[in-house]
RNA sequence: GGCUCAAUAGCUCAGUCGGUAGAGUAGGGGACUCAUAAGCCCUUGGUCGUCAGUUCAAGUCUGACUUGAGCCA
């Protein structure tokens, strides 16, 4: 059902697993743009991709969310995740897998692994008391708490007393193996700052936590003591484990694990411990390879202020896409903030710069450029091949080396720097055409030279289209197409493997359409004559709604 | 209270090994005409958070402080 060969490059990316307390709001959105962008440039590259993205499910305070709506959990779950996969489709992102914690096939990955750290002596009953704040679903220290026993990440919300015996994870005993793992990986956990905190925390002394609940039905029986349900995180983190079994393979751990290491966990700030420190724990205790990287993404601000519900500003995602479109948002929030660190959502903002990029520099360049090759070389690409064009022609030399730039920022997840180098190309491009002035080359009569200016700029604006794919597939398509090309990114750079969410099957011939494009990373794959499409503005300029306040 | 990170043009950010600050965008002006009044050229705009210190020389190194974001299970 997959293509994957021995010889291919894997490549296996997770958003986090979303708790389906809530529907979704603009950071999933963009864990998950960037997500879906990352796995489409591997995909790019042919490497055989695996993005992982779904929802956890389980827990007291999805057990109260859903008594308070009046539904059974399940059923409220159900609901949940029809919000997020509706999103993702508006967001046109295509996901491999999605996972979720109440798939049957989930438990049983659960109860494997489970008993791996069982056998391993890492798990003990224990007693703990104190106060329970169920929306954290953690005990908080009594001096942390505001009046009236109120907690302070839930300043409605009391917090409850709770005497309970629990099963232990010895993370006390992993505490040596993690900073050893850390200083042999430093990009393990990136970017520094993040891993700094994660490094001074271990450095104070880790603490076995627990990892089972009482009086918690909604979850998974401990296989040891049904009386108990596993907590939810060290159930949510085995869901990136059980997203790995193809649908067809019987699930076991041992089938699940033929794609382990996962490569990359994206991740927003919020639960960096968990993904940084207790996942690598557990996965030592079982005996099993550790992710390669840990990114932490910052949060929003929208117009410098920070989001809240109490505050009522919050950006509502489904409502962002209806107005504007998926292309530009995920222009926006890839390029203009910066990944890893907090950045602003102001939608005049958004406005501007989605504009000034992506109708004026690039989509005017392909304009003017496509309708001078219609009136100067009847349509096609000019009478001449990449070899034609003088190595010190400025755009070739640009051009030659911005697939290894760009290449080399996505694998950072420096998002910013591969539009801003790609940025560099067009705005070159629009400047050569100003000094080369090709409408002056055409009435002089210098039919060479203007050949040599219009395949220059032309391959130029190919390749930043073909660059720019990840991030705004439709539009890359539609430049493509008007450079005559029958190539569409969201086959070429989407899924081409079936999800497990009712998702409709791509067309069959999408695999097959899936052939070597990986040579377009050059520059100079244009050929002389070919024939090029109709020029039509490849984005319309957006005008301000203020729909978000 | 302890710790981490950040602070540079109206806005978003670069700034390497210390050598008197750059880009994009927004504002102002100009020449051009292939083009989505787009693009191109010129230009306004900064005592680089504050105060000290080291140095011939500090945006850059050191210390303190201010503000903001976050971590301390």
């Amino acid at each position: 059902m997959n293509h994957s060969t021995n010889t291919q490059q894997s490549f296996t990316v997770t958003t986090p697993l979303y708790y389906v307390n809530d529907i979704p709001h603009i950071g999933h959105a963009y864990t998950t743009m960037a997500a879906d962008t990352i796995a489409r440039w591997h995909r790019l590259k042919q490497h055989n991709v695996l993005l992982i993205t779904g929802t956890d499910e389980h827990g007291q305070k999805i057990e109260r969310t859903a008594v308070a709506a009046g539904v059974a959990p399940q059923v409220h779950c159900d609901r949940i995740v029809e919000r997020f996969d509706a999103l993702w489709s508006k967001l046109d992102i295509q996901y491999d897998r999605f996972s979720r914690t109440t798939a049957p096939n989930h438990q049983l990955i659960v109860n494997e692994f489970f008993r791996r750290v069982w056998d391993r002596g890492d798990i003990y009953k224990g007693t703990q008391q104190g106060w329970y704040c169920v929306s954290c679903e953690e005990f908080k220290e009594e001096r942390d708490l505001l009046a009236d026993k109120h907690c302070p990440l839930h300043p409605s919300k009391q917090v409850e007393w709770r005497d309970e015996s629990n099963y232990f994870f010895r993370l006390s005993k992993y505490q040596q193996p993690l900073e050893a793992l850390y200083a042999e990986h430093p990009n393990f956990i990136l970017p520094t700052s993040r891993r700094n905190e994660v490094l001074k925390f271990v450095a104070q002394g880790l603490q076995d936590f627990s990892i089972s609940r009482v009086n918690v039905n909604w979850g998974i029986p401990l296989p040891t003591d049904p009386q108990q349900t596993i907590y939810v995180w060290f159930d949510a983190l085995l869901g990136y484990m059980t997203a790995l079994l193809d649908p067809d393979v019987e699930p076991t751990l041992d089938n699940a694990l033929q794609r382990w290491p996962i490569n990359l966990h994206l991740i927003g700030k919020d639960i960096l411990r968990f993904h940084a420190v207790y996942w690598p724990a557990m996965l030592m205790s079982a005996g099993l390879p550790l992710p390669e990287r840990v990114f932490a993404h910052g949060y929003f601000t929208k117009d410098g202020k920070k989001i809240s519900k109490s505050e009522g500003n919050a950006i509502d995602p489904i409502a962002l896409v209806d107005r504007y479109g998926a292309e530009p948002l995920r222009y926006y929030f890839l390029k203009e903030i910066e990944f890893g660190q907090d950045g602003d959502f102001n939608e005049s903002r958004f406005v501007e710069i989605v504009n000034a990029d992506l109708a004026n520099s690039l989509g005017n360049l392909i304009n003017r450029t496509l309708n001078m090759s219609k009136k100067y070389c009847q349509g096609r690409v000019p009478n001449c091949n990449a070899e034609d064009i003088s190595p010190d022609n400025p755009l070739k030399i640009l051009g030659q080396k911005l697939g290894a730039e760009v290449d080399t920022a996505y694998n950072k997840l420096a998002f910013r720097d591969v539009c801003e180098a790609i940025l560099t190309l067009v705005r070159s491009s629009n400047k050569y055409i100003d000094d080369l002035a090709p409408w002056t080359l055409f009435k002089q009569e210098k039919h060479s030279e203007l050949a040599q200016v219009l395949y220059a700029v032309l391959e130029s604006a190919r390749l930043s289209a073909y660059l720019l794919s990840p991030i705004v597939p439709k539009i890359s398509t539609d430049i493509y197409h008007q450079l005559g090309f029958d190539l569409d990114f969201d086959i070429v750079t989407g899924n081409h493997i079936s999800t497990n969410l009712n998702k409709s099957e791509l067309p069959v011939d999408g695999a097959s359409a899936v052939e070597n494009w990986e040579h377009h990373l050059e520059w100079g794959v244009l050929t002389a004559n070919h024939l090029l499409g109709e020029p039509r503005p490849i984005f319309t300029k957006l005008e301000i709604a203020s729909i978000t306040n």
